[in-house]
DNA sequence: CGTCATGATTGCTATAGTACATATATTGCA
DNA sequence: TGCAATATATGTACTATAGCAATCATGACG
């Protein structure tokens, strides 16, 4: 949209925010597109057990605790009787367990399983070995500059929104 | 796998691979989701109109041009007459075009439909959009550290194979 | 106790994606 | 010409996801 460029346009004071240039966009892209790739090898080895649909039901009571039907239904962004089949997959597959609450006689609360709790674990594991395995291909100053562009970028980034990554089923 | 860090084992060379530490570790997952942020909202304004596996076979023929059937089967790792009745749907829904090949008449060439096109022109233009929108935050030396570490990175983890995003649906 | 609200499930229906086996059309070659 | 190989489409069947409407169980409040 905007092409003005301030390098060109006039003074560029320190600093201050300016408008990114072609090519550090374009290594952005590059990067988004290696780090999807690390993502996508460290799902790879459980996509047998899981869908990816299935997967974020995983992650989002490995990081809340266990849930009850209808406050997950909305995290996920579905319908509640979507969800309560889509929890009786997950149930049969042994991934995750129904048990009544102790207060509440209508709520059915929704929890992991050993195997449920060891998939989301196995993932991290997983994934932090992929982003390791790439980094130790580089010098320690080298894994420096990574680190500083990483963390710049993220702090600008921030995390995205739940709903947002969902779009993606993760 | 390799525990060993030469680090620790012995005198670390400069410029020689190092392991890599938690922090940058730790850093390369948050930038990782935060660019996953970014695909997914780049694909938002298009998922009313195409499903992920759709835009997969947007982004193919983009790439490399109109293709016949069998080939864009074997490329999304489908069976032939899955993909035979998906192009069915991506072709009611405007997105693709089947023609007949002019010198052999067995075959049907799978090309995009402007409608096809623009959806993926425009994810492309979203997403430079998004990335430029995180990076105009940051000051002009921010980004060249941003760059700088993007660059280093992508360099080590090279371009994922297609066969990899397939898990992700992109 | 009755009524209304809340939480979950079930009946029904629809769509996307998947594959195996089979049918059809076309080409190439003996 | 006839037969095998190739490229695609169809018959059939299944799973996952999705939602609306209705039902059932429970809790809250008058």
């Amino acid at each position: 949209m905007t092409i003005s460029s301030p390098g060109a346009a006039g003074a560029s004071r320190p600093d201050a925010a300016v408008d990114p240039g072609f090519e550090v966009v374009d290594k952005s892209l590059t990067a988004s597109r290696a780090l999807l790739g690390v993502i996508a090898r460290s799902l790879a080895p459980v996509m047998d057990a899981v869908t990816l649909p299935q997967f974020r039901v995983l992650v989002v009571l490995s990081n809340f605790g266990p849930l009850r039907m209808g406050e997950l239904a909305v995290r996920l962004g579905t319908n509640q009787s979507t969800f309560s089949r889509f929890a009786d997959r997950m149930v049969a597959g042994g991934l995750i367990a129904r048990s009544a609450s102790t207060e509440n006689r209508r709520e059915v609360i929704i929890s992991l399983t050993e195997e449920g709790s060891r998939i989301c674990a196995e993932v991290t594991r997983s994934r932090r070995q992929e982003i390791s395995v790439v980094l130790s291909r580089l010098s320690g100053p080298e894994q420096e500059t990574v680190l500083a562009g990483f963390e710049v970028f993220a702090r600008a980034a921030g995390e995205p929104r739940a709903d947002e990554t969902l779009i993606l089923g993760l």
